[in-house]
DNA sequence: GCTTGACCTCAACATTAGTTGAGGTTGTAG
DNA sequence: CTACAACCTCAACTAATGTTGAGGTCAAGC
């Protein structure tokens, strides 16, 4: 196997920046251990490891539960094949609803395009029932 | 037609709280006048625009865009109903790309459990093309 | 052995979408 | 006419996900 990888090379390699990568690691989503100069080395393995991560992020689970998930790992180990098939199939079930959620939205979205009611009480848009509300303070974007 | 509305009373109708009526009168997408004692009065239309705003949101349109779609209606007036066909178009379309992104990548997933390629190389769902990377600073988040 | 690019830390800032609280004013019911 | 809920403004805070910059250190090639 080949020697350790540097933040720059793991940058490189992943297309996730230096600042990202520093800041994945004070979130305990990745490790590094340091030369005798401070500087940090990766083993290989955290390539897979951000692969992981940027997977889970684009289905839209937040770092904060990919670094439980992560760390839910017997030993903390780096996902094999079989972590990777729990947490991937966890993580569909995510994007499944997300796209059932969605989809249902749109269909009531071509529903309602002409129909011009927009009545607060009676469009089939306004059910408010699975609403982004009560979520608390913070960012709620679902799209750039 | 019955009289205006308080804030409290379109937030209740509309499930809206009053702090975040007061950041969208900021932020330009609705607007009220006062009475003399400088108290929030809104027109009953009100709350078919913050329907409006509440699915664009579900949608996940931004605000500044919302803020932008309904600035751009002639004589700034609330939506009629083909204003409402023209920006429910345009919003699906946004709604379209957005769920045929997350079924790509779901098919992705599904394709990619138990395979544990994982491979930063090789593995489908490495696909650095449409990604979110590049988007620059600030809260990227999908999903709850 | 020196220079130069890569690396280090830490604090501050950016962005979206609001909420919270302090300190003060209005309006309505009794 | 008074009490009390509802309203006002403004500043500061929350939260997620990073980026930027200042000030200083490391390591690899020449």
């Amino acid at each position: 196997m080949r020697k350790e990888l540097t933040v720059g090379e793991v940058a490189r390699r992943s297309g996730v920046a230096v600042s990202a990568l520093h800041f994945y690691e004070r979130r305990g989503l990745i490790e590094s251990h340091r030369t005798s100069g401070n500087q940090r080395r990766y083993a290989r393995d955290v390539l897979r490891r951000i692969a992981v991560i940027r997977v889970a992020q684009e289905i839209g689970v937040p770092l904060a539960r990919i670094a439980a998930a992560l760390a839910a790992l017997p030993e903390a180990r780096t996902p094999t094949r079989d972590d990777w098939a729990k947490l991937s199939t966890a993580w569909r079930d995510d994007l499944d609803r997300r796209i059932a959620q969605l989809t249902k939205l749109r269909d009531g979205l071509s529903d309602c395009i002409g129909c011009g009611c927009m009545s607060i009480d009676r469009c089939p848009l306004h059910n408010p029932e699975d609403r982004l509300a009560g979520k608390g303070p913070g960012a709620h974007r679902l799209q750039p």
